[in-house]
RNA sequence: CGCGGGGUAGAGCAGUGGCAGCUCGUCGGGCUCAUAACCCGGAGGUCGCAGGUUCGAAUCCUGCCCCCGCAA
């Protein structure tokens, strides 16, 4: 079985590998965005999905557009695919592309379908408060995350989860999961089963500037859900003496006192921040222009 | 040269030319059935590095190193 991988962040990550250590499939190429400056110092840094990749001897793709690359096409079909792999790609693949493999495009999905459909289905179940999600196996069309459904797959969001902790989760899964259904689309005992289009959900992409919180209008567990589904990225913060004041590790707690929204107040050592509705025990925090400290010596230098 | 904050005791922070401080921690002692509580006492700093101005520099000037918040 011929595959070719498209995917990019640390949530593609798992995928490649289980991919390519399957002695059934045969990873062709993976493809992935160019390499991209990071952070302050805008050093050029790889995709995830490459380093992995190349580390495992794979060819590795990175065309700065599909559309309207007539070079990148032909490539990909002189490999012959018998499926193509999209698991967070990060762009839209043109009809060209999808009509390439002898059986599919598989795109794998980290919500269950036909809800959270879009950019940030796992921030969003995290943001909701949602008790469970889950992975959808879809085959792609034209427009996003509308595909029918090959298999969809349920699991449980804990109450610590994070961005992070879910991200991982899910992506194992869906990794260790893959290669089974290819076989089954391929041995042809797994068909494809239309969306119910009325029970659809959306979500967007989230911006950094969702990032602030306001303690006076939000409740101690909707701030706390944000932070879950905010970690690590892009982080939540309040404003704090007119400057910024991230919030890195919090939790909602049922204290008695009652606190003036928007407030600190310190009991029995804690850091108590005072919301809309209920209190929230603040853990760690970074100032701006400071390291992430510890509420303990947030309370030292800073409070008094 | 993208914008900005910062480097002072183990930690977090004050301190704009005149003896280096606060809170926490730590050590010793006291109180207590007991304690992360309370009281008393102590130790612990070449003020990021190098140079300059000055009678005198953590503080003013120059250069360098490092950390971080934005922006991308």
């Amino acid at each position: 079985m011929n595959v070719i991988f498209f995917g990019t962040p640390d949530f593609a990550v798992p995928f490649v590998k289980h991919l390519a250590v399957d002695n059934e499939i045969e990873l062709a190429a993976v493809v992935t965005q160019p390499d991209k400056p990071i952070g302050r110092k805008q050093v050029m840094t790889p995709p995830p999905v490459k380093t992995i990749a190349m580390d495992m001897g794979i060819p590795v793709l990175q065309p700065e557009t599909i559309k309207g690359n007539p070079d990148f096409l032909t490539l990909i079909r002189k490999l012959e695919p018998d499926f193509i792999i999209v698991v967070a790609y990060g762009m839209i693949l043109p009809q060209e592309l999808l009509s390439i493999p002898t059986y599919d495009c598989i795109n794998v999905h980290a919500s269950l379908l036909p809800y959270y459909r879009g950019a940030s289905p796992i921030q969003t179940s995290l943001l909701h408060g949602d008790s469970e999600t889950g992975l959808s196996f879809m085959s792609m069309d034209q427009t996003l995350d509308t595909g029918d459904l090959y298999l969809l797959k349920k699991i449980s969001i804990k109450e610590d989860d994070t961005q992070e902790t879910l991200s991982k989760r899910l992506a194992d899964l869906g990794a260790t999961l893959l290669p089974s259904v290819l076989k089954d689309i391929y041995d042809g005992v797994l068909t494809p089963l239309p969306q119910n289009e009325e029970k659809a959900t959306y979500c967007s992409k989230i911006e950094k500037t969702d990032a602030l919180i306001n303690p006076t209008s939000m409740t101690a567990r909707e701030i706390y859900n944000m932070l879950r589904a905010f970690t690590p990225w892009p982080g939540i913060y309040m404003v704090y003496k007119g400057k910024r004041l991230k919030i890195l590790e919090a939790h909602p707690v049922k204290e008695s006192p009652s606190i003036k929204p928007g407030t600190f107040s310190t009991h029995d050592k804690k850091l108590l921040l005072g919301t809309k509705e209920g209190i929230l025990k603040l853990v760690t925090l970074q100032p701006e222009g400071k390291k992430a400290i510890t509420a303990h010596d947030f309370m030292n230098g800073f409070l008094s």
